[in-house]
DNA sequence: CAAATTTATATCGTTCACGATGCAAAATTA
DNA sequence: TAATTTTGCATCGTGAACGATATAAATTTG
């Protein structure tokens, strides 16, 4: 028999886990009529809130390393959404910039967060509770986030 | 300028999926000794919880599809850690089960959930609250389950 | 019982996440 | 200024997630 400790229904990280990823699958029904995915979903909202921004800027928010955020931003400059020329002060970076298609984009995303936010109440009877994780979440991503020397 | 709702910082999945991502890294340093990873290590909950499982009641409860956890048990059965055998009733069933290297490591591992709780409490100063959150995960993954139709 | 449907698992292709490593352009130091 | 270190980005390989599709074995229906 397993240690009481070792059970799956007493691990918080699983939890975590399967919440971000089922609240991922939600939206995928907004999403795919957009041609993007989750990731490159949080990308265009970084570029959204302040064009023309170095990879390392974008990692940062988005809380990646660039040998996740650059293969992202890979497929994104194929699929038209985005541009990355060199920096012109430090040729070591590389800027990203919205394309047109890259920018129409925002005015379809702009219902997302509120059907988002309906489907979740909808499906959990309660929203109310959820948002009030906010607070906690952040404190503890602030804690991790530290913690990596 | 960015609608408000499209704001990074307004997203509760974004931080779902830092803090799981987050989190997981502070299992690294547990797991990697053992070689495992953080899936694996789940599977490996559920089979000491109870050995012997087709992989349709190991996909449940790790809340994943078979195409996602059939690859999972390939890669740990050629480690070493798991069997897969045909069922006898259901012969479209594959039973997994704990090899004996898959059985040793529940021993080194049964002090993992406390490490974790202790660098969860240390680098955020407050495990408390954050343990509170459980029930709020819990009714949200049960919401977002259900809606798979 | 035969046909249709469902179930259990597997395979394939694409996108991520991330450790390890490499490289050239800054920045720092000697 | 030359040598060293750091920084910004990229590449490679592995392990996941997951949609789509396939297949054979049960199960249900007609």
């Amino acid at each position: 028999m397993a240690y009481e400790q070792l059970k799956l229904e007493n691990q918080l990280c699983f939890r975590l886990y399967t919440a971000a990823r089922l609240t991922m699958g939600v939206y995928h029904p907004y999403l795919d009529p957009l041609g993007i995915t989750y990731p490159q979903y949080l990308v265009l909202l970084v570029l959204w809130e302040q064009d023309k921004q170095p990879v390392c800027d974008i990692a940062k928010k988005m809380m990646l390393d660039t040998n996740t955020v650059t293969p992202l931003l890979q497929r994104m400059e194929k699929s038209g959404l985005i541009n990355r020329t060199r920096g012109k002060e430090d040729s070591r970076q590389r800027i990203v910039s919205l394309t047109e298609k890259g920018k129409a984009i925002q005015e379809q995303a702009k219902h997302i967060p509120e059907c988002l936010s309906n489907d979740v109440a909808l499906k959990t009877g309660d929203a109310e509770e959820i948002v009030k994780m906010i607070p906690t979440l952040d404190k503890l991503i602030d804690g991790l986030k530290k913690v990596e020397q």
